[in-house]
DNA sequence: ATGTCAAGGCCACCTTGA
């Protein structure tokens, strides 16, 4: 089975590119991010038209998650559990169930954090426990699970082409890093480190100052999978090339294959 | 060195968010 994720940035105005990369990638689960529209304005029928059922977190203009799934989608839920006052669109997660098993699956919009000094940054960082909070729950029903996203938070040194360029920023601090660490040592498994351990992959490219040109990337996609997902783990894959489409999303798609 | 992009308001440019 392979699950991918991808911030597309708008996906009213990546919707061939979607198309284009489902196509020649084949995924059965995707999660997407930054949808930046409300469930109405969805592009829901063009896309179950390629076979997939779709279930859709929205909000207009900022925001918004999704999943696509070529299997049933059972079990949804929107929201982070732990603060029913919250309006953002940042979390849907739904069991998928298969033939030989079921995998439960989440796509997450972890909260930017910028500007430092702004309300915006103790959004993140409790926003990242109650994420935690959630995980420890779903660990416990020992099921294969991936929890997958756009975490907005470079984990170490090696996921930035230039990590002392980005000390001032709140995906680099050592609060968000600290709490994605915490989220990990709960017992999940980041799956693109599991595979590559020490190669200098990236996931996103800021649209300026010719950054994809440079390489200078930051690596914030990532799927976090329990031990019984973990088990099954085949392969990552992340489709750079995707970065080079014309008018293309500044995040390109992760991959992963599960025996499942 | 923001050198970029997208959405919304109510414009034909500004603000917000990333």
């Amino acid at each position: 089975m392979r699950i991918a994720t991808w911030n597309v940035n708008s996906i009213r105005q990546r919707l061939e590119h979607l198309t284009r990369w489902l196509d020649e990638a084949q995924p059965d689960v995707v999660c997407l991010q930054e949808l930046k529209c409300m469930e109405e304005a969805f592009p829901k029928s063009e896309i179950e038209a390629l076979g997939y059922n779709v279930a859709v977190s929205g909000q207009k203009a900022f925001n918004g998650v999704a999943l696509l799934s070529k299997m049933p989608i059972e079990d949804l839920r929107i929201g982070l559990p732990g603060n029913d006052g919250d309006e953002q669109a940042r979390y849907i997660e739904a069991v998928m169930s298969h033939p030989e098993g079921v995998v439960r699956v989440a796509s997450i919009y972890l909260p930017n954090g910028n500007p430092l000094g702004t309300e915006k940054f103790p959004y993140k960082l409790a926003w990242m426990d109650r994420l935690t909070s959630h995980a420890k729950d779903l660990l416990a029903l020992e099921e294969p699970l991936v929890l997958a996203g756009d975490y907005n938070v470079i984990p170490t040194p090696l996921d930035a082409r230039h990590p002392e360029k980005w000390t001032n920023d709140a995906l680099f601090q050592p609060e968000s890093r600290a709490r994605f660490e915490t989220l990990k040592a709960l017992g999940l498994t980041d799956s693109v480190r599991q595979c590559l351990p020490d190669e200098p992959v990236y996931t996103f490219w800021d649209y300026q100052a010719g950054a994809r040109q440079r390489n200078d990337g930051i690596r914030i996609d990532h799927l976090l999978l329990s031990p019984e997902a973990t088990s099954k783990l085949a392969g990552v894959r992340i489709d750079q090339h995707v970065r080079d489409w014309e008018k293309p999303s500044d995040h390109v798609p992760v991959l992963i294959d599960l025996t499942l």
